[in-house]
DNA sequence: GCGATTCCTTAACAAAGTCTTAAAGTATAT
DNA sequence: ATATACTTTAAGACTTTGTTAAGGAATCGC
C-alpha cells in the first residue's frame, strides 16, 4: 500500500486556525491523563481532563468540547454508558467521540461504535499517530457545523453527499475536494489551498488535476454550485 | 401463575410521557414480567403483560402493540407457535416480534426465526441493553416499513447471524468483521479500523487477508448486504 | 492425544475503478 | 487580438480491490 499523506503538519493552515479546538479527556488512570494532556496541549488545543464517565457529563456540558478522548474501562459510569448518554442528550452540541481502548478488550470497541463512537484509538497510544488522528477527527466539526442551515450534506461517516434529497457516493478525492469547498460556502479557495488539504503538501501533482475533478463534481452536482473565481480559486454557492 | 392477573393487561393506565409505543411483554415467570416491566415502563413506554400464548393472542387484538417480547419456553401455547399465529393474521398491524430466549436454549429449537421474529434477546437480561435494543427495534418501525423482511440478527453468545430467516453459523473472524460492520449499518469503516477491531493493532496480517473475509462473507450472505468504497473502507447495507 | 476437518492467511494474478495527464477547445481581460 | 486561465475529453497509468488455490494453524470429535 501506497504511503499515506495524510495530515502530519500542514505549512500552510487552510481555514481558521485548526487549533482552537477544545478536547476533553477522560481517564481514570492519572498517567494517562497527564500524558495525554501533555502532548495535545503542546500541539496547542485546549485541554480538560475527567477521570470517570459522570465527570466528564458534568464537564461536556460546561465546556462544549469538540472532541472527546473516552477510555472505555473505568470505574463508576464506563466509556460505553457516558457515550450514549451524550448521544441522546438533544441539548449537546455532539462532539466527536474517540474511545481509548486496549487490545484486548475485544467487543468493547464494537460496544463502543455501536454506542455511537466516531474512532477508537487503541492503547499504548503513540502521540504522534494520536495527534494525527485527532487532526483528521476534528476536520469533520468543520464541515458538518459549518452547513446547518445548507442544502447539501455531508456525511463523513457514510462517504455520502446528499443534495436536494438526492444521495450520491463519489469517489474519494472528488469527496474531499467538495467536503473542502462546501465546509465554507462562499470562501473562495485557491489552489494551494485545495492542493494542501486534497492532495497533502508532499504530493505533487499536475496544473490541471484540480479543473478535472471540479468538472467531475460539476457534472454530478449540476453546474450551480461550484463557482470559478477566475484567477483566484473556486467557491462553493449555496443557494 | 396465580399473581398473573395482577399486573396484567388493562389495568395500568399509561404515563404521560409515553413514547406513543405499546409493549407487550410474555413471559410465565411472574418476578421476569414484573422485572421487566417496571424497566420498560420506567422509561415511559406503554406496557401491557401476558403471561402464555393464548393471553398474548388477545391482548394483541385489543391494543395492537407496537413490539411484542415474547419468551420462548412458556406452557400452554409457546413463543414460536404464537409468533406464527400473529404473522399469519392478516388483520393485524405486524408488530416487531423480539424473542427472549435463556442462553443455554438450542437455536434449531428456538427456530423462531423462520416464525417470523425480528429478533431475540437473550436472558438474563441487562436493563441497560434491553432498552437499548427496544429503541432500536422501534426505530425500525418508522424507516422499514418497505423492507419488511430483510433484518440481521447477530447472536455475539452463539457465533450465529440470522439472515431474513436464514440461520447461518460463521467462523469467528467473518462473524467479528461482520459484527463490525453491522453494528452501524452505513457507517464506512477503513482497513485501519477493521484490523485493530478484528485482528487487533498487534498483528500484521497482509495486504489481501481483509478482502478474502469479505469475499468470504459475501459469499454467505449474499453481494448485497457489504458493499465497498474503494479508497475508504467498507460498509454494511444501510436502510 | 490423534486424525480429520475446518479456518486463516498468503501469494499471485485478474479485474475494476480512480486519478492524472495531455491536448485541444473556450472564455475573459487587457 | 492576444495572452492567460480555465474547461473538456479521453486515454492509459496507477491504485485498490476481487478471486482463487494452497498450505499451515487451529479446532473438533473421539
Amino acid at each position: 500500500m501506497a504511503a499515506r499523506f495524510r495530515s502530519s503538519s500542514l505549512f500552510f493552515i487552510p481555514m481558521e486556525n485548526s487549533k482552537g479546538h477544545t478536547i476533553l479527556i477522560v481517564d481514570d488512570e492519572p498517567d494517562i491523563l497527564e500524558f495525554l494532556s501533555y502532548n495535545i496541549r503542546k500541539e496547542g488545543y485546549k485541554v480538560y481532563v475527567a477521570s470517570n464517565g459522570q465527570e466528564a457529563l458534568r464537564i461536556v456540558q460546561q465546556i462544549n468540547p469538540s472532541l472527546i478522548l473516552l477510555d472505555v474501562m473505568m470505574p463508576v459510569m464506563d466509556g460505553v454508558e457516558t457515550c450514549q448518554i451524550i448521544r441522546k442528550d438533544l441539548n449537546l452540541n455532539q462532539p466527536i467521540i474517540a474511545f481509548l481502548t486496549a487490545r484486548t478488550e475485544d467487543y468493547a470497541q464494537i460496544a463502543g461504535f455501536e454506542a455511537g463512537a466516531d474512532d477508537y484509538i487503541n492503547k499504548p497510544i503513540r502521540p504522534r499517530l494520536l495527534l494525527s488522528k485527532i487532526e483528521s477527527l476534528l476536520r469533520r466539526i468543520k464541515s458538518t457545523d459549518q452547513m446547518a442551515n445548507s442544502s447539501i450534506v455531508i456525511d463523513r461517516d457514510r462517504f455520502i453527499v446528499v443534495l436536494n434529497g438526492e444521495t450520491l457516493t463519489l469517489p474519494k478525492k472528488e469527496f474531499e475536494l467538495l467536503e473542502l469547498l462546501a465546509s465554507r460556502p462562499g470562501k473562495v479557495f485557491n489552489r494551494d489551498q485545495i492542493l494542501a488539504v486534497v492532495w497533502g503538501n508532499e504530493t505533487v501533482v499536475g496544473e490541471r488535476t484540480i479543473d478535472v475533478h471540479i468538472r467531475k463534481l460539476r457534472e454530478k452536482l449540476g453546474d450551480d454550485y461550484i463557482r470559478t473565481i477566475k484567477g483566484v480559486g473556486y467557491t462553493f454557492k449555496d443557494k
